[in-house]
Order: C-alpha cells, then sequence, then structure tokens
DNA sequence: CTGTTAGCGCCTTCAA
DNA sequence: TTGAAGGCGCTAACAG
C-alpha cells in the first residue's frame, strides 16, 4: 500500500541511501542520479513517512502551543502567527487548550518531553518555582508568550507603556480625576499580572504630568462585565467622582460603560472610558483601548524557538513588543465646568 | 538520555515483550510480574515513546483538522468540541487552519493520507467533485463538521430549521413583511450553502402562516457587515418597508442594526431583527438570533471518527444536530399602525 | 505466561 | 559518488 523509499530505490536502481540524500538534498549525489531519484519519486507519487522520519533523526518535528485558547479570542490570534511561522518547515504545530488547573498541570507535566516536541511555546502562563524547575529540566526549549519570567526566553507587549499611554490620552484631553479599574494583580492561575504593569503606567503618566495619584480612584476585583459594572458605580458615587475611567481590559470597560448608562451618564461628555485589548466588541461600541500586537507575538515566539532549536539561544532574551492606542468614541475632551 | 522501554525491562528483569504487554494492558501478563514491571516504569518516570509506537503500530495516532479556524470564531468552538472528545485517547489533534483557496487545496492535497493523520475532521468546507474524488481514496476516514456531502460522514446543524424558527418567531410577533438579507447562495469556496437552507426555513415559515413570500423583501450579497448595511438600507427605502429582518447572519444583523440607526428607525419598536449563529457581540447588543451547537458539533464529528475508525461505519451517516432560538431585545410585536 | 526475533520507514555511518 | 548495514523505540508474531 504505501510506497517507500524502497519502491523509490527500485525504480530508479538505485540504493535507499542515494533515494535518503535526494530527499534530504544532500551535495553527495550526481546531477544524473538526482534526476533518475527524483523522477521516479515524482511518477510514484511518494512522500517519505513523517513518523519513521522523526524516530529516525529523533526527533519529533513539533512544536507543541500550550494556551488558554478557547477562553481568550487574544490566544488564537496569537496562535495564528505561530503557525503561519511553522507553516513552511517541517514542524508540526501540536495545540494544547488549558483551561483549568488541572488540565495545566497536566499539560506542563506530559507535554514537554523530547518525545512528544521539540520546543514548546507557553502562552499567558507564568511558570512557579516548581513548575520552573520541572520546565528547566525537561529537555527541550521553553518560550514564553504573553508573560515573563527569568528563567525563560519572553515575549510580550509593553504593558506600562500601554498603562502610560492611555492614562496620557486622558490626561491631554484635560483630565485630572481618572480612575483605575482592574482586576487584582495577583491571581491563582500564576498569571503575569499584566494589570500590574499597566498600573503603573497609570501612575507614571501621572506623575509626569504632576497629576496628583488618588488611591480611592483605583479599584480592583475579580475580572469580569459584573464585577467592572459594581466597581465603576462605586467610582462614579464618589463625591468626586472621576471624569474619565481607565479599565485595564475591554471586558471591563463594558462594564463601566454599563455603569455609566445605569447613572445617566453620557458617554464620553460625562465621562470618558478607555479599555484594554481590543478585542471584537469594542470595534463595535466605538471603544477607545489599547491594541496589543497578538499575531506578531506568536510569530516573534516562533521565531525564537527556531533560534533555540538552532542552538542560537544560550542566553534567555526578554522582547518586548510595542502597543498602540486606539482612539475611538468613548473619550473627549473633558467639558468645561 | 531517553529511558526506553529496554531500560524497564532490565531493571523489572523481563524481556521487553513483557513491558509492551504491561504497556498495552495485554492479559497475557502474571500480576506479579505486571506488578515488577509497573514498579520498574513508575521508578524510571518511563513514558513509551510515542513516535516509535506509531511507526510501530502503523499508525499515526492523529486526527486532522482542517478549519478556518482563524477567521471563523464558530470554528474555535467546534475545535473545542473536538479536542475534549481526543483528550482521553492517545490521539493527538494537529488543526491545519485554512483561510485562503490556496491554503485549502494545499491541506487537501497534502494532509489526508494515512503517514499523516488517521483521519481528517474537515470544517465548514464542502468538497468538490475533484475533491472528493481524491479524498475517498486517500485511505483515511474524513468526515464533514458543518457541511454536508452524500459521499462522507457530516455533522450539520438544521439550517432550514433555523430560518424556520427566525421567521415563525417574527410572524407570531405579527409580522408580515419580514425580509431576508443573506450572502449569496453558492460560493468560490465551495462552502455549503448555509443561507440557502435557511431561506428554505423561511419560506416554508412564510408558507405555514400563509404569509405571501415577495421575492422584493430578499436580497442577497457579499457577506459582510458594510454589504449588509447597503441591503438593509435598499430593503427599508422600499415603499412599502419590511417590519422585519431576518438576517442570515449575526455579523449581517449588524450591518441591518446599522442601518436602522441611519434611517432613524427604532428597533425594535419601528423595525424587529433576528441575526443567526449568537456571536459573542450579539449578547452585547443584545440581539435576538439562532445559536446552533458549536460544541456538541465538534463533538459529535469526532465521536464518528472513532466508530469509523474502529471500523463501525461502513455507509455514510449524516447528522443534524438542533438550532436554538435566542429571544432578546431587538425583536418585538408588531406595532399596531 | 514469557523471551526472542523480525520488522515499521527512514537516516547515517562505514566501506567500497 | 554510491550501496550495504545498523539502529531509532516499540509492537507483534512465534517459539518455548
Amino acid at each position: 500500500m504505501a510506497t517507500t523509499i524502497r519502491d523509490v530505490a527500485a525504480k530508479a536502481g538505485v540504493g535507499l541511501a542515494t533515494v535518503s540524500r535526494v530527499l534530504n538534498n544532500s551535495p553527495l549525489v550526481s546531477q544524473p542520479t538526482r534526476e533518475r531519484v527524483q523522477a521516479a519519486i515524482a511518477e510514484l507519487n511518494f512522500t517519505p513517512n513523517p513518523t519513521a522520519r522523526r524516530l529516525s533523526l529523533g526527533k519529533t518535528l513539533t512544536i507543541a502551543v500550550i494556551a488558554p485558547w478557547f477562553t481568550r479570542p487574544s490566544s488564537v490570534e496569537r496562535l495564528r502567527g505561530i503557525e503561519q511561522t511553522l507553516l513552511d518547515t517541517p514542524y508540526d504545530m501540536i495545540v494544547v487548550n488549558v483551561e483549568t488547573v488541572e488540565r495545566r498541570d497536566r499539560s506542563f507535566r506530559e507535554i514537554p518531553r523530547p518525545d512528544r516536541a521539540d520546543g514548546v511555546i507557553i502562552i499567558s502562563f507564568t511558570p512557579n518555582d516548581a513548575q520552573t524547575k520541572s520546565l528547566l529540566t525537561c529537555g527541550v526549549p521553553v518560550i514564553l508568550v504573553d508573560a515573563r519570567h527569568p528563567a525563560f526566553t519572553s515575549v510580550m507587549e509593553d504593558s506600562v507603556r500601554g498603562g502610560y499611554l492611555a492614562t496620557q490620552h486622558l490626561i491631554q484631553l484635560g483630565h485630572q480625576r481618572i480612575g483605575y479599574i482592574s482586576d487584582v494583580f495577583e491571581d491563582p492561575y500564576n498569571f503575569t499580572s499584566r494589570s500590574r504593569y499597566r498600573f503603573d503606567g497609570y501612575r507614571e503618566a501621572l506623575e509626569a504630568a504632576g497629576v496628583p495619584f488618588r488611591p480611592e480612584y483605583c479599584v480592583q476585583g475579580e475580572h469580569g462585565r459584573e464585577q467592572a459594572y459594581q466597581m465603576a458605580t462605586q467610582l462614579l458615587n464618589l463625591p468626586e467622582r472621576p471624569t474619565a475611567i481607565f479599565a485595564a481590559s475591554d471586558t471591563q470597560a463594558l462594564g463601566v460603560l454599563e455603569a455609566a448608562r445605569s447613572l445617566g451618564l453620557q458617554v464620553p461628555s460625562d465621562l470618558s472610558v478607555v479599555g484594554y485589548d481590543d478585542i471584537e466588541v469594542a470595534g463595535y461600541l466605538n471603544l477607545t483601548t489599547i491594541r496589543q500586537l497578538l499575531f506578531a507575538s506568536g510569530k516573534r515566539g516562533a521565531e525564537l524557538m527556531f533560534e533555540a532549536l538552532d542552538g542560537n539561544l544560550t542566553e534567555p532574551v526578554d522582547e518586548t513588543l510595542p502597543v498602540e492606542m486606539i482612539v475611538r468614541g468613548t473619550t473627549a475632551r473633558l467639558n468645561a465646568n
């Protein structure tokens, strides 16, 4: 059934090794023989069996990606960047989904093994100490995308800059009373705390503009639209309410918009709102937000993986990707009062 | 470096075959030996090399999924259903993305080969004649999800029913002048024409209720929000404009909503709108729509694949999944005039 | 029940 | 330049 290298050899009247050489572009084949072999390959419509190649090479020709890709739309775009980079290489991509702590632990245990993948790209997780230890000794290179850890090469957006840009934008519009709503800085999933970095950028921007930082304008809570609604309501009921709110995610910004509506505040005339992520809904709702280079992060992660595979990555490298301010309709100049 | 079955055998003081038997739960091993082997396996933290297994078994232990998953959010949910079904099997899932005709053709050519995958699940594509021929002779079972073709086992939503439900809902609210906006029924990508089936349901519902069909209320155009905006504007400028519009996709429904707003029509008091798909934005925009069982379709597709792999699927089977009407805020009883 | 042996299809020395 | 032979790690007869 399956045609093998042996069939090709027979047809071309050469030894198997020669066929193998042709397949692998070895220079040790004379032009005439090469052509004869190539003709035989074409005629038999032969493709080398990947499994056999892998076993023989002692490589899996596979990159595993561990990602919360079903729950986070942003993961999909990153995966796309990886996929496109792998497309014209002999490497396959295996996507391991992670939605629960159990599955994450299981993946960390089962996937990063030399007989499963030649390299592992982890998206949006920061390994803890135990995981770090095991990942470092697993025998395959590990690269982090959308996370940061001193022990690993990583690619991550410039969250501080994102927080800075969002806040600066509001300040430039004349706002001084700027709220910040985010999820809690540390969470049980060990995610890198982006909202913390964004908060740093927020404070930097305030400071740079000489706007006093007011702790009562900063609230944290569980992530989600509902929770953000509550937090925003709280802020907007302050005696001296903020005139602008920067939410650390678009999802939370949606909650802010709803809170404003409930309180009869017009956006952006009464309240300016900035989100973060530029998820699909943001466009529909005309939300001003910060966009990061999702596709590029995956692409870059994959490129770094190939560097690692080639042995050109002896030290961990941290790459930072720029973010972009997307000004839409939920922010406006502060009304003179 | 890599510990093999041979190391285990040595440690347990048995032959390799015995280790293999234990690994594969063969009953031909005495309890004491089995335990000894298991102890050795545990001690060495041994895992059989998947590549070697595959080569030896002559199987890839891999299911390939060909899907437009980066461009269609719905694909992701279907993939999730497949992934979950494969999770506790020895099978890996390889996801092949397809965004262009070139890549689709390339995938159809390269992926469905016995040495690449044991089975192929194709999402949202209907093979044409040439493709059908090659898929049928490729040597691996092929299953269609979200598409239909007489030559293949398939899982698909009940589009006709979806169209029926949407239209019936509007009729029950008192509407008689109901528009239908969709993409063109046949497209160059060879997608199964869902909008055509939905149209059939639309007509059935009209007929069942004795509402006359008016061709001028049905327009087709390229898929997209913009295009739907144009089409809706056209319908709403008719001398006797529709009081309700059923769009064959949520994306198009968004265009309809915008058109209504531009014309100063209130939704739902002046115009009722029903979409299709229940994409994420639909919830935010409070859009009445039809939801299909995306996750279930993937799960079912994978289950059918296992049946095929077990040889229990001699004839193609067509499974139909129910759809669900999601009534939200964009539909209302027709104003008496 | 258990060990030995022969492949699975390919790559890679080692000789020729 | 080319061919023959061994081996990658595992499974599956085939003896014992």
